[in-house]
RNA sequence: GCACAGGUGGCCGAGCGGUUAAUGGCAGCAGACUGUAAAUCUGCCGCUCCUUGGAGCUACGGAGGUUCGAAUCCUCCCCUGUGCA
């Protein structure tokens, strides 16, 4: 039995080894130069960020010049929505959502997403741009948030990105290496293959394909291990020199100044709030949002949101009503304390200690955003 | 009142004489993260002290008892659930 197994190990990573030698390099994406339409941007943002020395003398002078662009960052229920609003009337701005539930049509109530009275209070960009079933990526909202950014700078406004999802937001500002996109075909086989090999499969052959990579992530963390091999089979390198090559291999925003606000409520106040707000939506009918969201799209993996989910286990009668709220309110604290553990290690952000709608807090934040703006 | 079933660390819940500070899970705290990230994953998690590794203390409703040794066995008491009255 353990024989076999090893077999069919050593089987399907020859299979792999074809794989790296026929894989097509059109399915790199932008490293290949095949670019998607809204990806034009980039390609001009590369040039600039070239790191000559020249550059670098005229740097400071030629940064005060770029238009400022207001990053704010914080977990779920601090005030994000109330606060872009306050600055975008105030500095007239546009507002750019980063969070990858507020991406998706339809997914309204459990995603918190301004309403249709605050939208019409000023231009909302990323809200709303894909249906539930045609999934979005990091690269996707990198591509199409940058193009909002510089639209808006372009009419002279001031650009504001609410921002709630880490790596959306990392990948606007620093921009993702040009490694491959999502493969689905290799993904489903890679998945058959470690359901069948189970548990430390994919780590056993990342450590053949990526020794450092495989170093570095955790054998029972597949959903990664699975990205750094579709990285290597695809690109035909290990995902490492990816990671060293650094800046030349990433492609970090530029042609802004960048302004970080962080709102840091008391971890108790937000708690609080999270429940409330958590309760209110299952009020609002959330449950009724979601099933009409899974008779359109059925149960794809966007409805695996936070309170989706759990309106989902109503429906399908696995949960009461009340023990989705709670269910729903636990998983809201828990996902606002890792969107902390992730803000943390954000650059030179300006951390507030209050919520976004608080009036000293939308002081503190309008001034510095007056600052900077001269 | 009688009969069963139970009372375990913040909660749920295993353990049913030694290898048990006590499996798990949850919560909590800290952390990682390049492609559906509101996802996925990791570490710590009774108290005190010293250097890794240890040392000491307190713990399985309460009080006694049996035993070299008890969360585990016995007695009484207190409490909870269910059934019968």
């Amino acid at each position: 039995m353990v024989a076999s197994a090893y077999e069919s190990e050593v089987d399907l990573s020859a299979g792999l080894v074809e794989a790296m030698t026929t894989a097509s390099s059109s399915t790199l994406d932008e490293s290949s130069g095949a670019k998607a339409p809204l990806d034009q941007s980039a390609s001009s943002a590369r040039l600039k960020s070239c790191p000559d020395t020249d550059a670098e003398q005229q740097g400071s002078e030629r940064r005060s010049r770029e238009p400022l662009a207001v990053l704010l960052l914080g977990p779920t229920g601090s005030g994000k929505t109330a606060l872009s609003l306050a600055l975008g009337e105030r500095f007239g701005g546009e507002v750019v959502s980063c969070d990858s539930v507020a991406v998706y049509r339809g997914m309204d109530l459990g995603s918190a997403k301004p309403t249709a009275l605050e939208r019409a209070r000023l231009p909302h960009h990323l809200i709303d741009v894909a249906d539930p079933d045609a999934p979005f990526t990091a690269g996707a909202y990198s591509r199409a948030a940058r193009a909002a950014l510089r639209g808006i700078a372009a009419r002279g406004r001031l650009p504001i990105v609410t921002g709630g999802t880490g790596l959306y937001l990392r990948a606007l500002t620093e921009g993702l290496f040009a490694g491959p996109q999502r493969q689905e075909a290799l993904r489903a086989r890679l998945k058959r293959s470690h359901e069948k090999h189970g548990k430390g499969w994919l780590h056993r052959v990342l450590q053949r394909l990526d020794a450092v990579s495989a170093e570095r992530i955790h054998t029972n963390d597949a959903a990664k291990l699975m990205r750094a091999i579709e990285v290597c089979l695809t690109a035909r390198r290990p995902m490492t020199q990816f990671l060293n090559d650094g800046e030349r291999s990433r492609d970090p925003l530029t042609g802004f100044r960048l302004l970080r606000i962080g709102l840091n409520p008391m971890r108790a106040a937000l708690y609080e709030r999270l429940n409330a707000r958590c309760a209110a939506m299952f009020a609002a009918g959330l449950v009724e949002e979601t099933r009409g969201l899974l008779a359109r799209y059925g149960p794809v993996k966007a409805l695996d949101a936070l309170g989706y989910r759990q309106a989902r286990a109503v429906i399908e009668d696995a949960l009461s009503v009340n023990e989705a709220i709670a269910a729903a309110q636990q998983g809201h604290r828990n996902y606002a304390k890792r969107q902390m553990t992730w803000f943390r290690r954000e650059p030179e952000v300006h951390w507030l200690d209050g919520f976004g709608d608080m009036p000293e807090t939308a002081q503190a934040a309008a001034a510095l955003v007056a600052e900077r703006i001269r």
